[in-house]
DNA sequence: GAGTCGTGGAA
DNA sequence: TTTCCAAGACT
């Protein structure tokens, strides 16, 4: 039990945290290009799923030329998949943009063009989860959601349970947590979604914590008990060179370039062993990542 | 629930 | 140089 909801008198910020996280955001904000009014559902859409897993500063250009390029769910529901793996340029996870373009199409079939406001409507679309869902409906539409990403897990295990890193999943106590945390007016829940992830982004880091520029150090759990290290399990490290993943990279890349066909000696280039290359290839196929044609040639996905 | 799925910059 | 990790989703 935290202290949050062992005190049966106070309301969801019995901590404080509200106040000086919000007035924090309000100096310290980013201006991204999403978050400001003319961006859109889409656009907070087509950001969040770029920014799964990959940071900012990458993510930046890549948007500007995809909204530029698809400025509705429409424009890019009339496009061939493979093009928006391709425009996905190197952002990595390259499933992720033919997920885009899924949900492009899923929203314009049954949404009328617009991307839905309904949390549920919004997990239905592919390559929307749970936090995907809360983030879409919370900083488009200013609905009320506990969105719980890897930096607002961050803060909360800090700040409030006290310890260096959340678990490696998300576990139910910490919904639990997320929602209690939630003020009750939507607006300002919105709000505090969006400050409290950037909290986690800025201040209250993986790498190292900021306590000297944090709004909320003062009543900091961890921070209070001294920051005491890590105990679990630590966090296996993904070792990358030389698995599927890097072999599929390359011969994504290959595609990714070529504006015709390619033959197989193009991608037999690519990867030394033929075993695992042959996986690699079979699998970007069995993803829809990569469409077989006829002469061993491959492509993008034209649809 | 553990594994899989890219990429590149910072420490 | 190696390691870590960055607004997750899906099986």
């Amino acid at each position: 039990m935290t202290a949050i909801s062992s005190s049966p008198e106070a309301g969801p910020d019995a901590a404080g945290l509200h106040a000086p996280v919000l007035a924090w955001f309000e100096q310290n904000a980013r201006d991204l290009p999403w978050r400001r009014p003319e961006a859109g559902a889409w656009g907070v859409m087509v950001s969040e799923f770029m920014l799964q897993q990959t940071p900012v500063s990458r993510v930046l250009p890549v948007y500007e030329q995809w909204l530029a390029r698809w400025p509705r769910p429409a424009d890019l529901a009339a496009e061939a998949p493979g093009e928006a793996v391709r425009a996905w340029g190197r952002l990595g996870y390259p499933r992720r943009a033919l997920r885009l373009h899924g949900a492009a199409v899923a929203i314009t079939e049954r949404h009328g063009g617009d991307v839905p406001s309904d949390h549920a409507h919004l997990l239905a679309l592919p390559g929307i989860g749970e936090y995907t869902a809360a983030a879409v409906a919370s900083f488009a539409y200013g609905q009320r959601h506990a969105v719980l990403d890897t930096n607002v897990r961050r803060v909360f295990a800090r700040a409030v349970t006290g310890v260096q890193y959340p678990p490696n999943a998300t576990t139910a106590a910490e919904r639990k947590l997320a929602r209690a945390l939630l003020p009750d007016d939507e607006e300002r829940a919105a709000r505090w979604a969006a400050a409290s992830m950037e909290l986690g982004a800025l201040v209250c880091t993986a790498r190292g914590e900021d306590c000297a520029r944090c709004p909320i150090a003062e009543s900091c759990a961890w921070r209070l008990a001294g920051k005491p290290a890590h105990d679990g399990p630590a966090r296996r490290g993904q070792t990358y060179a030389g698995t599927d993943r890097q072999v599929r990279g390359r011969l994504l890349a290959v595609l990714r370039d070529a504006v015709t066909p390619v033959g197989q000696a193009a991608l037999d280039a690519v990867w030394h062993d033929p075993v695992q290359r042959a996986r690699a290839l079979d699998g970007l196929v069995a993803d829809g990542l990569v469409e077989p044609l006829d002469g061993g040639r491959y492509q993008l996905p034209a649809g």
